[in-house]
DNA sequence: GTGCATTTGTTTGATAATCAACAAAACACA
DNA sequence: TGTGTTTTGTTGATTATCAAACAAATGCAC
């Protein structure tokens, strides 16, 4: 990718962040997202469809970092579902204010929608690798645990991590174990 | 300024600063800043001569800021020759990494020459608006007290600023109180 | 509602920055 | 000294960004 695109890119990306951080998304204004990014207005509209289709690539793109970041340690001895799930705790952890911003803050269920788009396909590539389960419906089985985890992770970074990664990490786990899911 | 050559220059810039920290100035390479920068190298080329022109555009920039800061006052009550030269070591002291690698560094005697015919064009303004000391050789004066001052200014910067911004500045008058070039 | 101001998307031509390639200069080193 | 490598400046073709202007849509006061 040309430099100046990815150099537009973000300082978009980074302008908007940064005004969720004072008013509500539906008050922010293309024109303030430019003047604060110090880009041609024009520019946002190059790369964006609008201000919905900017907000969605920046989740994107920070979800996209983290599962990166998270199965990037898939090569090293540890790569169980439970020390994947663990990383991805301890990233959130990192960058817990940018993940706080987006759930507290109203306007912006796509956050929640795409978190557990990606649970489900984790999820579902763990199923297929581990071959358990598999003569019941998957597609239930997939939904409920998603479901569940991004309950959990959604509660968990709301309330500003009340419990340590790891010990929510083992919660979580037991309750897996209980439903069968992971070895016991 | 298009925003794209402010964005630019300031991004080169930096760059030459931040490699300046590591390595003397003569072992950095065009590559590197333009790397550093995040910018193609030959963007460089398009508003620099070379490696020296944009050293010396870094020193004016920096100098520019810093008499533009401390002329700002002028319309304030305060705009006294003392209080003026107070101003720029207290600005001096905020910077102090920035100019500390431009003195002690070596391979930058630019800076030196530049930061002297500054106070040079000060103390001019200074001596014109007084009308004192119409008599004698302006030009000697001159190169007296300015040697004198950035002299002073440089040993103080070098050495970490041993002495306050106010002590610094009350000693120095004192000198030009026993030179009668300022009132005493 | 009516009018006024702001915001939105889009378009224009002009310009800056990009990449890739190049020859010449400077450098390293056997 | 000669040779291979790095760095330097420069070039040409292409793309991204710019500023400015515009009509349509939205919001807001009265």
């Amino acid at each position: 990718m040309d430099r100046r695109v990815e150099k537009s890119k973000n300082a978009i990306m980074e302008a908007l962040i940064e005004l969720m951080k004072e008013k509500d998304f539906d008050k922010i204004t293309v024109n303030e997202i430019a003047e604060l990014a110090n880009v041609n207005r024009g520019t946002i509209y190059l790369h964006f469809e609008d201000k919905f289709d900017l907000l969605n690539y920046c989740i994107k793109t920070h979800l996209d970092q983290l599962f990166k970041q998270c199965t990037l340690g898939d090569d090293t001895s540890q790569s169980s579902p439970k020390s994947g799930m663990l990383q991805i705790c301890n990233y959130l952890k990192q960058n817990i204010y940018f993940y706080q911003l987006l759930l507290k803050k109203r306007g912006t269920p796509a956050f929640r929608d795409q978190l557990l788009h990606r649970i489900q396909e984790m999820l579902q590539e763990q199923l297929n690798k581990s071959g358990i389960y598999q003569d019941t419906n998957n597609e239930i089985l997939i939904q409920f645990i998603s479901s569940a985890t991004v309950g959990v992770l959604e509660w968990w970074i709301i309330n500003s991590m009340p419990s340590s990664a790891d010990e929510t990490v083992d919660q979580l786990w037991e309750l897996f174990e209980k439903i069968q899911v992971v070895g016991s």
